[in-house]
RNA sequence: GCACCCGUAGCUCAAUUGGAUAGAGUGUGUGGCUUCGAACCACAAGGUUGCAGGUUCAAGCCCUGCCGGGUGCACCA
C-alpha cells in the first residue's frame, strides 16, 4: 500500500471513530482540497448536513473539536465546511523515501493487472504514404499505454495493424505506372518517393473520373495475387515496410505483433462465410452487408458488390486472429476518433457473434494545421521526419551554444533526447479528446510547458547532486521547515495515485500535467531555499533527500511517456 | 437531414469527473544571475467558462433549447 492511501485510510479511521455507529463515511469521500495550505486531506461535510438537515459548516467544526490526530495524520482543523487533515511531516516523509528508494524505478506501479492480459493496438500506419506528424498522436499514446499498463501489472501485447492494401495503395501503383514507369526508382528514400507518387497520383484522378475502373483492376490484380500489379505491390510494400520499422526503431517502439491487412484475407472471409449462415450478415444490392440500425449504427458494409474486402470486414477477421493468436482479456484501439463509427459497428458485431473479450477504442482527434487538415490532395503534409529534423537542428544549435567544448557525438545525442521529449510532451500532455492544431513555432519552443523543461529539471537535480558529497546523499532526513518543501514532498506521494487511476479511467494527459506540475514545484522550491549552501547538516541532508526522490519520479513518470533522461543539457 | 466530439484569459491548453477564490504556459509590463544550471523564478495586468433557461446546499462539468466549429453516416480506409 502506498503512503498517500495509508494516510488517507488514518484520516478514514479517525472519522470512523469520531462517527461511532451512526454513521460511516466511504473512504473516497476524502479527497485533496484544491490548495495545499488548506491541508493535504479534506472530509466534506455536504452529504452528512444533507442527511442530517443542518449547516455543513456547524458540523465541520463540531467533529474537527471532537476528533484527534493519529498515525500518519498531524494535525486536524475545520474550515468552513470542511475538515481538514495535515500530514505529520516527519513520519509521513519517512515513509514516503523508503517507499521511493526501496522502489527505485519501479516505485508508482502497482498489481491490478495481475494474471490479466491486454493487448494494445496502436502505430497502424499504412504503406505507401508518407507517415507524417498525424501518425505522432497513435504511436505516443499506444507506446504510453502499453508502457502505463505494463507498471500496473498486466501482461501487454504490443500489436500493430499495417494498411498494405487498399485505394490508397493502389491509387499509389497507379501514379507510379502512370508517371514513373520510364523512371529508375530511388536508391534510397523510396518511402518517401512513394510519398510524392501518392500525392500526384491523387492530384491527377481528380481529373480523370474514369480512371477508377483502372485503380480497381490494380486492386483485383493484388488481391489474386497476379501480373505486374502484383509484383509492383510486393516491391514497393517491402521499401514503405522498411521505413516504417525504422521509424518504430527510431521511436523505441515496443511492438510484439504485427499484422497486414493483407494477412487476414482468409480469415476474414471465413467469418463473413459464418456472419451469412447464422443471419447475422446478408446480402443487399451485391453487397453484404450487416444491418446495425436497431443499435442506431446504420449499416456495416463488409464486402462490395464486385466482391473485394472492405477496411470492416478486415477487421472483423483480424479479431479473430488476434484472439486466436494471444487470447487478451481486453483489447484496446488505439484509433483516430474519424473512425468511431467504425469501431462500433466492428465491436457491436463481434458481440452479436458472441465475442466475449473487452473491446476498448483508445478514440483520439487528429492533428490539424492552422489552415485546415492535412491532406495528400493539398499537398500540405508535414513528414514525420521532417518535423524530427527541424527540431533535432535547433536542439543541436542550443545544445552547442551552451557547451561549445563538447564533441560533436555528445551533442548529437542531446540534440536527439531533447527534440524526442519535447515532441513527444507537447502531444502527450494535450487530452486526446481535443484536437491539437499543429503550430511549428510553438512546437519547436524548448520553454514553458514543454518535455525540454522536465528534462531541464532533472538536469539541475543532477548537477547538485555531482557537487553533493556522497556521504551526505547516502543519508537520510525528513528536517523541513518551508511550505515549498512540504508541498514537494506531498505531491511525490500522490504519484502511484496517478498511476492507478489513469490506468482506470485512461485519462492519459493526466500523466505529462502532472509531471509538469511537479518540476514547477522543483523550480519553485529550488529558488526559494538553498540545498548545498544550507548551514544546518540535517536540513542539508533532508533537501538532498528531497531532491533525489524528485529525480527519481520523474524519471519513473518521463520513461512512462517513452523520453529519455539527461544529466546535463 | 441524423449521430458523435469540441466552444474556458489576446493565443495554446488545465480544472481531482458536481465541490473551497476557474488555474498553467505563451505573449505584454516589471524585478531577479560575483550565490546550488536564467531552457529558470517572482510580481502585475488579462474571465459574464459561446448564448438563454432549468436541476440543487453547490454547475465550466448534469438536463433542455439555440448559436458557432469539427468529424462521421452504402461499395473510401
Amino acid at each position: 500500500m502506498h503512503v498517500l492511501h495509508e494516510a488517507k485510510q488514518d484520516a478514514w479511521k479517525i472519522l470512523k471513530q469520531a462517527f461511532g455507529k451512526g454513521y460511516t463515511p466511504s473512504i473516497d469521500e476524502i479527497e485533496q482540497p484544491p490548495d495545499p495550505k488548506m491541508g493535504d486531506l479534506a472530509f466534506p461535510c455536504f452529504s452528512l448536513a444533507k442527511g442530517l438537515k443542518r449547516n455543513p459548516v456547524e458540523i465541520a467544526d463540531e467533529i474537527a473539536a471532537k476528533i484527534a490526530p493519529k498515525g500518519l495524520i498531524g494535525k486536524i482543523e475545520s474550515k468552513g465546511p470542511y475538515v481538514n487533515f495535515f500530514f505529520d511531516q516527519k513520519t509521513f516523509g519517512k515513509k514516503l523515501f523508503d517507499d521511493i528508494f526501496e522502489k527505485g524505478d519501479s516505485y508508482g506501479g502497482s498489481d491490478i493487472g495481475e494474471e490479466k492480459r491486454i493487448m494494445v493496438e496502436y502505430a497502424s500506419l499504412n504503406t505507401h504514404k508518407d507517415p507524417h506528424i498525424g501518425h505522432l498522436r497513435t504511436i505516443f499514446l499506444g507506446q504510453l499505454l502499453v508502457h502505463l499498463f505494463k507498471k500496473v501489472g498486466y501482461e501487454v501485447i504490443a500489436a500493430t495493424y499495417i494498411g498494405d492494401l487498399g485505394t490508397h495503395v493502389s491509387r499509389c501503383l497507379w501514379g507510379l505506372k502512370k508517371f514513373y514507369a520510364n523512371i529508375e526508382p530511388p536508391k534510397k528514400d523510396q518511402n518517401k518517393f512513394l510519398g510524392e507518387v501518392y500525392v500526384r497520383a491523387v492530384q491527377a484522378l481528380e481529373h480523370e473520373p474514369l480512371a477508377k475502373e483502372e485503380i480497381d483492376a490494380i486492386s483485383r490484380d493484388i488481391e489474386a495475387k497476379r501480373g505486374d500489379n502484383f509484383f509492383w505491390w510486393k516491391k514497393t510494400r517491402e521499401w514503405s515496410l522498411r521505413e516504417i520499422k525504422t521509424i518504430f526503431k527510431e521511436l523505441n517502439l515496443p511492438i510484439d505483433a504485427w499484422y497486414f491487412e493483407s494477412g487476414v484475407t482468409s480469415i476474414s472471409k471465413k467469418t463473413i462465410a459464418h456472419l451469412l449462415k447464422k443471419g447475422i450478415a446478408k446480402k443487399s444490392d451485391g453487397a453484404i452487408i450487416i444491418d446495425l440500425y436497431e443499435e442506431g449504427l446504420g449499416v456495416n458494409l463488409l464486402v462490395k458488390s464486385d466482391g473485394t474486402l472492405l477496411y470492416n470486414a478486415r477487421d472483423l477477421g483480424l479479431a479473430f486472429k488476434k484472439q486466436g493468436d494471444y487470447h487478451p482479456d481486453r483489447s484496446l484501439y488505439v484509433v483516430d476518433s474519424r473512425q468511431n463509427l467504425a469501431l462500433q459497428q466492428l465491436f457491436v458485431t463481434l458481440k452479436r457473434m458472441g465475442f466475449e473479450e473487452k473491446l476498448e477504442h483508445i478514440s483520439y482527434e487528429f492533428i490539424t494545421l492552422k489552415d485546415g487538415a492535412m491532406s495528400a490532395r493539398k499537398g500540405n503534409v508535414i513528414r514525420y521526419q521532417d518535423f524530427r529534423d527541424q527540431m533535432e537542428q535547433i536542439a543541436r544549435e542550443q545544445t552547442l551554444g551552451r557547451h561549445p567544448d563538447w564533441k560533436t557525438k555528445k551533442i548529437e545525442e542531446t540534440a536527439k533526447v531533447i527534440a524526442s521529449s519535447a515532441m513527444r510532451f507537447s502531444i502527450l500532455h494535450q487530452d486526446p479528446g481535443r484536437k491539437i492544431t499543429f503550430d511549428m513555432k510553438e512546437a519547436l519552443s524548448f520553454e514553458g510547458c514543454t518535455g525540454p523543461y522536465l528534462l531541464y529539471t532533472i538536469a539541475r537535480i543532477s548537477s547538485i547532486l555531482r557537487k553533493a558529497s556522497s556521504l551526505e546523499k547516502k543519508k537520510k532526513n525528513v528536517i523541513f521547515s518551508s511550505a515549498v518543501e512540504h508541498e514537494l514532498l506531498v505531491f511525490l506521494s500522490f504519484y502511484p495515485d496517478i498511476l492507478f487511476t489513469t490506468a482506470q479511467d485512461i485519462h492519459l494527459s493526466r500523466i505529462s500535467q502532472y509531471l509538469f506540475d511537479l518540476s514547477k514545484k522543483f523550480s519553485s522550491f529550488y529558488q526559494t531555499v538553498p540545498i548545498l549552501q544550507e548551514s544546518d547538516e540535517n536540513k542539508r541532508i533532508s533537501r538532498l533527500t528531497l531532491i533525489q526522490a524528485t529525480a527519481q519520479v520523474l524519471e519513473n513518470g518521463l520513461k512512462l511517456l517513452g523520453i529519455r533522461t539527461l544529466e546535463e543539457m
